[in-house]
Parts: C-alpha cells; sequence; structure tokens
RNA sequence: GCGAGAGUGGCGGAACUGGCAGACGCACUGGACUUAGGAUCCAGCGCCUUGCGCGUGGGGGUUCAACUCCCCCCUCUCGCACCA
C-alpha cells in the first residue's frame, strides 16, 4: 500500500503513480462494462463523440469530464450506466492530411483514433469501451447504406438537380456551413453556384413533427429550441393565383397576410422566377430586364452575406389581375425576393410591408393603406409602411372586419373562388447528403442506362469504399476508381456505373447514440429488446455550436428509425446540457492566435484529475470557461491538501466506531457532523438541480476546510475519531465522480477493502445537518446593523425584545419612533423607524 | 432588423421562493517557518471623502426589505437574417 509505507515527512501525491495504476486496472477489470439489466434502472449518458482530428483539445477534456461525473455520479446512485464512446471518423481532414502529407485518409484516421483513445484513457474516463465505434468502418455504416435504401422505396430519398455551393479549386461541393462570406473555408477562393444531381432526404415531411415535438424537449436549453424553431421556421398564410393580363397563365403567390390584398399594388418577382422570360421575350423592355437580371445575380454571389443591398428593381411592361378586385397590378423584377423561400413571386403591399414601402417610394408605385389603426394612415404622407394590427379598410365586403379575422375571411374565400387556398411555407429545406467526396460512406445506388438509378440488393451490403484495407489505395474521389466504379445492373444485368458521390458526414452522426445499444450486431442496426431498455439518452452533453444541423439531423433520424421499426422512441434526447466554449485571454483557443492550452502538457505536469477538477470548478458548465493556469495550479494545490490531510489523519480510519450519537458530541464535533451533512446536501443539490459541479467543488473545500481547522497535531481540541473519519470519507465519496484515481487511492490507503467505485452516495441526515442555533439578522430600516445569536425554538416576541434591547440597535433606534418590526421566521428582524 | 442569453470586487464565479451581496478559488498584502521559497501554515483583502457613507451596467418604480419583481435605456455574446 503506498501511502501506508511511507513516512510522513516524505509524503507526496504522486499523481503519475496513481493515475497509472488505476487506469491499468480499469483497463483490466473493465467496471464499467454494462448490459441491459429490465431489473435496474437505467441511465443513458452521452458526449458527443469528437472527430479524430489528431489529438484531444481542451474542449474534449471539458466536455468529457463533465459527462464523466455524470456517469460516476449515476453509478453511485445506483443506476445501471451506459456510458460510451466513438469516433465521427469520415470527413474532409482526412482527405486535406492524404494531399498534404501523401497517408491515405484511412491510415490517418486510424492512427490519430488509436493515439486519442490513449488520451481518453489517460483523463481516467469511465467508458464501456467494449462499444466503441468508429463510423467509417463498413460494419457501421453498412446499416445506414440499409437506412438509405429503406428510405428511397418509402419515397423519402430522391434524387434532383440542383444548385450547389462549388468550390472550383478544391473541386467539390462545400456544405453551407463551409461557406464563408461567398468564399471556400479552406482555399478562400470564390464558391459558385453550380447545376449537379444530388441525393436529398424528405426532412421536410417531418417539418410539422420536428416543430411540434420540440414541445416534448423540456429537458433542452431553451436557446436551443428557438433556434431549431425558427431553422424550421413554420409560417401559414395563402397561396393566391394572380391571373396575367392578355394572355394564359398567372403567378402564384404566398403570403402571410392576405388581410392586405386589396392593398396590392405591384407585383414583384425574384430574379431566378422561371415565368419572366415568357412575359418579356419580344417585348422592347426585354434587354433592360435582361440586364438587370445578370447584375443582380452576379452582386448577389459577390456580396457579403452580412449586408442587405440597396433594394431595386425594373419593371417588365408586363401586368397581372388582382384576383379579389381584376384590378391591374404592374410587375416587377425585384433584387430583395428570394426565388428559394415561397414561391419565388410576392405580392407587394407597400403600406403593409416595409420592404415594399421603400420599393415603392423609390419608383413612385402608389401606397395604399387597408388595415388602418386607431389613427388613420394615409397613403400619401407615410413615412413607413404599418405593420401592425388593425381594422380593414377598401377591401370591399370585407372593410370593417378586424384583421386576424379578414385574415381567415380571404382565405376562405379564395378557396371557394378557386384561386388560393390555405398554405404553410417552412424555412427548413430538404436534406441534401451528396459529397464529391472520397472519405466519406458510399451512396448503395447503381446508375444504369436503361434502368436509371437502382437500388444496390440489400444482400449486397455493405457497399465497401474501396481502399481502406492495408495496403492503402488512392485517396482519389471515386469515380477515379475504375474497379469499383464500373459494374453491372442488379436488374438488367448490362454494364452499369455505380454512384460516386459519399454521404454527407452528418448522416453518420445522426444515429450513432443508437448503434451504441447493440455496436457489434451484425443481424441488424440495433438489438430491439436491448434498445427499448436503454433508450433514449438520459443526457446528452456537447456544444452549442450543434444546436441545429447535428441535433435536428439526429431529431430526424430518430423519427425516421421509428417509422422503420427499428425504435420505438420520438426523440433521441431527453436532456441536453451545451457546455460552454472553453477561451483564453478573452478569445476561443485557436491556433492561428496561438493561445492552445494542450492537455496532454497539463496532465504530464498536473495529472487528470487536476485537470479534470480545474474544468469542472472554474465555471458552471453552459457557460464559458476562462482558462488559467493559476486556477490550475490552485486545484493541484487542493487535491495535495486533501491528501496530506488524509495522510495526517489516518489514525482515525483504524477505529471503526461507526456510532454516532448526537447528544454525545462536543459542540466542536457537534458542529463538524453538522457540516459533513450540510455538505452532502448541498453537493448533491448542486448536481441534482443543474449540475453545478463548480458550486459542488467549493462546498467540498469548505468542508475540507472545516476538517482541516479540527484535524491534525496542530489543532487545539482533536476531533473525535468516528466524526473525522466520517467527514474524510465522505469528501472521497463526494469527490469521486471529479477525481476517480486520486479518490480510489486514497480509500484504498485508509483500508477499505472494496473499490470506491462500488460505495452508494452519501446519504445526508437531515437531523445531523440541523442548526440548533440560529443567526438572526438585525436591520434597522432594511440596512443591516447587528446579528443575534439564538437557539432556534426562540418565539417571534422574544427576539424583537433581544433586537430592540442590542446596543448597536439602539444606538440607531434612540429618539426615534419605531413604526414597526418585521420578523421573518428564523431569518431576520427589521426595525422600521422614523 | 428579429430571436435568445448575459452584465456582480483586480480576475473566475457564489447568493434558496424578494431577506447578511461578494461563498469557494485565483491574484495581491503582511507575518511565521526557512540557507532559500514559486512549498507549507497564519492573518488581511469591494470602494471611498470612515459614516445614519457608497456599492450587483445606467435611470426610474413597487416593497419594511431588490443582484432577484415591474418600466425605460446602454453594452456585450450567440443564432438567424430582405422569409413576403
Amino acid at each position: 500500500m503506498t501511502i501506508m509505507d511511507t513516512s510522513r515527512q516524505d509524503l507526496k501525491y504522486d499523481f503519475r503513480q496513481i493515475e497509472a495504476k488505476w487506469q491499468r486496472l480499469w483497463q483490466e477489470e473493465k467496471p464499467d462494462k454494462v448490459s441491459a439489466d429490465p431489473q435496474r434502472p437505467k441511465y443513458y449518458v452521452l458526449e458527443m463523440f469528437p472527430y479524430p482530428s489528431g489529438r484531444i483539445h481542451i474542449g474534449h477534456v471539458r466536455n468529457y469530464s463533465i459527462g464523466d461525473v455524470i456517469a460516476r455520479y449515476k453509478r453511485m446512485r445506483g443506476f445501471n450506466v451506459l456510458h460510451p464512446m466513438g469516433w465521427d471518423a469520415f470527413g474532409l481532414p482526412a482527405e486535406n492530411a492524404a494531399l498534404k502529407h501523401g497517408v491515405h485518409p484511412a491510415e490517418w484516421t486510424y492512427s490519430n483514433i488509436a493515439y486519442m483513445r490513449g488520451q481518453l484513457k489517460a483523463m481516467g474516463l469511465s467508458y464501456d469501451w467494449d462499444r466503441e465505434i468508429a463510423t467509417c468502418r463498413p460494419e457501421y455504416y453498412r446499416w445506414e447504406q440499409r437506412v438509405f435504401l429503406q428510405l428511397l422505396e418509402k419515397g423519402l430519398v430522391y434524387r434532383k438537380k440542383t444548385t450547389v455551393n462549388w468550390c472550383e479549386s478544391c473541386a467539390t461541393v462545400l456544405a453551407r456551413e463551409q461557406v464563408i462570406n461567398g468564399c471556400c473555408w479552406r482555399c478562400d477562393s470564390q464558391v459558385v453556384p453550380k447545376n449537379m444531381h444530388g441525393w436529398f432526404l424528405k426532412i421536410t415531411d417531418y417539418a410539422e413533427e420536428l416543430l411540434a415535438d420540440l414541445d416534448k424537449l423540456g429537458g433542452w436549453p431553451e436557446k436551443v429550441v428557438t433556434m431549431q424553431r425558427n431553422w424550421i421556421g413554420k409560417s401559414q398564410g395563402l397561396a393566391c393565383d394572380f391571373p396575367l393580363e392578355g394572355r394564359d397563365g398567372k403567378i402564384t403567390i404566398f403570403t402571410t397576410r392576405p388581410d392586405t390584398i386589396f392593398g396590392v399594388t405591384f407585383m414583384s418577382l425574384a430574379p431566378e422566377h422561371p415565368l419572366i422570360d415568357s412575359l418579356i421575350a419580344g417585348t422592347e423592355q426585354e434587354a433592360a430586364v435582361r440586364g438587370f437580371i445578370e447584375q443582380t445575380l452576379l452582386e448577389k454571389q459577390r456580396m457579403a452575406l452580412d449586408q442587405e443591398p440597396e433594394k431595386h428593381g425594373i419593371f417588365t411592361g408586363a401586368y397581372c389581375l388582382n384576383p379579389f378586385t381584376g384590378e391591374r397590378v404592374p410587375i416587377y423584377v425585384a433584387n430583395f425576393v428570394l426565388m428559394e423561400y415561397g414561391t419565388g413571386a410576392v405580392m407587394a403591399v407597400p403600406a403593409h410591408d416595409q420592404r415594399d414601402f421603400e420599393f415603392a417610394r423609390k419608383y413612385g408605385l402608389p401606397v395604399r393603406p387597408v388595415v388602418q389603426p386607431e389613427e388613420r394612415l394615409d397613403g400619401g404622407s407615410m413615412e413607413a409602411a404599418w405593420e401592425g394590427d388593425g381594422v380593414l379598410a377598401d377591401s370591399g365586403t370585407f372593410s370593417g372586419l378586424p384583421a386576424a379575422e379578414a385574415k381567415q375571411a380571404i382565405i376562405a374565400e379564395a378557396e371557394q373562388q378557386g384561386f388560393g387556398k390555405a398554405h404553410t411555407t417552412w424555412r427548413l429545406r430538404d436534406w441534401g447528403i451528396s459529397r464529391q467526396r472520397y472519405w466519406g460512406a458510399p451512396i448503395p445506388v447503381i446508375h444504369c442506362e436503361s434502368c436509371g438509378a437502382v437500388p444496390v440488393p440489400a444482400e449486397q451490403l455493405p457497399v465497401v469504399l474501396p481502399g481502406t484495407e492495408p495496403p492503402y489505395g488512392s485517396s482519389a474521389p471515386l469515380h477515379q476508381q475504375e474497379d469499383f466504379y464500373t459494374t453491372t445492373c442488379p436488374k438488367c444485368g448490362q454494364p452499369a456505373k455505380r454512384e460516386t458521390d459519399t454521404m454527407d458526414t452528418f448522416m453518420e452522426s445522426s444515429w450513432y447514440f443508437a448503434r451504441y445499444i447493440s455496436p457489434r450486431s451484425e443481424t441488424g442496426l440495433i438489438d430491439h429488446e436491448a434498445g427499448t431498455y436503454w433508450l433514449s439518452v438520459d443526457q446528452y452533453i456537447g456544444g452549442v455550436e450543434h444546436a441545429i444541423l447535428h441535433l435536428l439531423y439526429s431529431r430526424f433520424f430518430t423519427k425516421l428509425l421509428r417509422d422503420l421499426g427499428y425504435l420505438s422512441i420520438d426523440e433521441p434526447f431527453s436532456n441536453l446540457l451545451t457546455q460552454g466554449m472553453v477561451i483564453k485571454d478573452g478569445a476561443k483557443m485557436s491556433k492561428s492566435k496561438g493561445n492552445v492550452v494542450d492537455p496532454n502538457d497539463l496532465i504530464q505536469q498536473y495529472g487528470a484529475d487536476t485537470v479534470r477538477l480545474f474544468a469542472l470548478f472554474a465555471a458552471p458548465p453552459e457557460r464559458d470557461l476562462e482558462w488559467n493556469p493559476q486556477g490550475v495550479e490552485g486545484c493541484f494545490r487542493f487535491l495535495n491538501r486533501v491528501f496530506r490531510l488524509i495522510q495526517g489523519n489516518l489514525a482515525c480510519f483504524e477505529e471503526h466506531e461507526d456510532r454516532i450519537d448526537l447528544d454525545q458530541l462536543a459542540p466542536a464535533d457537534r458542529q463538524l457532523h453538522r457540516k459533513t451533512h450540510q455538505t452532502i446536501r448541498r453537493v448533491t443539490d448542486s448536481i441534482e438541480t443543474n449540475f453545478h459541479f463548480n458550486t459542488a467543488i467549493s462546498g467540498v473545500m469548505e468542508l475540507v476546510n472545516q476538517v482541516s481547522a479540527v484535524a491534525g497535531e496542530d489543532a487545539a481540541e482533536p476531533a473525535a475519531p468516528a466524526v473525522l473519519r466520517e467527514a474524510l470519507e465522505t469528501v472521497l465519496l463526494l469527490l469521486f465522480p471529479m477525481m476517480p484515481h486520486f479518490c480510489e487511492e486514497l480509500w484504498q490507503g485508509t483500508g477499505h477493502s472494496q473499490p470506491l467505485r462500488t460505495q452508494s452516495w452519501p446519504e445526508f441526515d437531515p437531523s445531523a445537518a440541523e442548526e440548533d442555533e440560529l443567526t438572526i439578522i438585525v436591520q434597522v430600516n432594511g440596512k443591516l446593523r447587528s446579528r443575534l445569536q439564538v437557539p432556534v425554538e426562540t418565539g417571534e416576541e422574544e427576539i424583537k425584545t433581544l433586537a430592540l434591547a442590542d446596543e448597536r440597535v439602539s444606538s440607531f433606534t434612540a429618539g426615534r419612533t419605531v413604526q414597526k418590526i418585521i420578523v421573518v421566521k428564523g431569518k431576520l428582524v427589521n426595525i422600521v423607524i422614523r
């Protein structure tokens, strides 16, 4: 036993030896390996899995420390805890590394995984390592391919030609988040729109449910829920046809303000609107309109995304007719109308829409108010659009109706007349999952000249990405890999070509939480029974940067997998904790800023327990954490203090007198015993209510401070051994989830035969925690003037008397009239004087 | 512009349901031990004009009592951004 053998003088907290010892043991014994057990309550805690970029960074340290405390705490509370880890292993950086260093992406990825796994183990994280997954393995993505085919069959996957963000110099499609101010995030060259075929997932079919089920996510931060709600962006209104004047055809518009339809004075089309061609063909405006469109599109491309260009447009020369009034409406092309939203055509109501208003004023178009607030609007003199509520005016039979009522009435009328209907528009787009990249999961489709896009038969799955087994082949995109590319059609047997796009890596991360349930299953994506037991994830933890993409896709996938019969849950993550960033010198850590702290160095210098403690102590988890090297030092000091404190009081562990009799305790012992139980209560509350480990830790620090005052050789009155022992054991029990190696070592060193991890979380004894004296605050006119120490049972009248008799109080009350005295039981007295 | 969150000592952060503002830690100051101290221990530590003093971004309000509730304003962070 390392501790007992050393003489007190030389005692040192040797974290290297201690951490290595316990990690070795955990590696051998696998104490955190779990299986489904319906007899026990389960708890599934999950941290967002990392991309194997090469090394763990400090944000990972924080994320996994938080998750590990929760996992260990829940185990001590008797839960059967699933706590897995894996690798989000497909992605662009591997290809970049391949280009730069000539290593195959697979080799690069697997060696990174091996290194980072070692780093995680050096942190002492309590994962069930037997469940580790890597998404780049065919054993993983074969199920994704299977799901893809099932969705294809259900019509939830489709292929279409669309405009994508294309980087010429990298020769690839970029995801929207990889386009920064119109430029490529890697090479900074201009991103251009390009029309290409791609595969899409019909997330819009689930828009309604994705929106409605946000209400079930009570355990999510409000912020994330709101962001998702905005992202989905439901708006309800009227889709309505405006027939063209003097020719066949119509313009369909969408509006959320059908109540303003009598105020339409012109029509605006997006520059990309397909109708424009036929409207202007052969007219004298043709050249001018074409020139305008060309310039607008160019401008749109060049414009930095964070500024709005001035509104401008051009008259096409054509008119359409307002279906309600038959009035002629001039048709404009306008630079602010988006083809991607609604129908690409907007009925313009300058009196009630600020953009239309600005446009109308600029081009001298009429402004006609039709929704009148109390103070009557005048189209000629208005200075801004009125977007508020009001009563309809100049609106035919609808005049006089309040706007809200008018909306419904006008929609009903349009439906009855057959030129419009109630319509809902979504901001959410279908999810384009095709990537022209090598390092991703192949899309299991074969293109045949006569049969078209043919699904790969299920029994031929997985479609394995070529060249991922050593010796590694080329990392070139799949269409350059002849033997992969060329195949035969499963339907007609003719020569055919495989799909060469791979899937967006967000696909893999959308369902990994489910694969952890039965990661080695070769018969299905998930073992149904185990899934029923373990899912959903009780606590998910990760960065807020995934608030939309990953978390929305995972919710979507959960519903897809449910509808395919794999899962029986509606939502994947019952509770979500979005941890803040780790910052240094006021800025996010980044290589370019040169303020990066390498966890490796820290663990070398202080040990994992200290680093974990600091990551938990410096800020509550949801807030940004300012990295402070001196703060780390302070945590290290704390560990050393506790170490010495326990070493100096080993004697109290030798006696095994367990009973603590409240009535027999000396006042100092009673006080320590009380503090011990108050600390248990406080730490438990901090963890249970909001995972505020920072306050939990400071609670334990207070207890340690108090023990220090009454323990050891220097103490004036040595504490009773049983009380001291209880206090010290409590310190170890409460700190264990945060600093497991340290606490296990001391637990063993103080003569316990069973490991600390098998112990239950301590229960607090309310009667032990109870105070028998109270400090009553005495205020005069609301200001603190004195304090009274009274027994708990002191009555109100007595407290009043004592307060008035208090010397410091009477110096304020002397010569004044006491107006009233307010007594708050157990807390304070406030004497109000004039 | 819209939406969300935040603003407390030199710093990170505490404060239950309206009831002691500044727990805990860092930094700093003084002392002890010491050849030495960047170890350890002890003490101090919001501000000032030192008093019926001031103080939780600013201004008002409700209240016996406000970091906490209400109104107005300022600043910062994040997200979305011409969404019809």
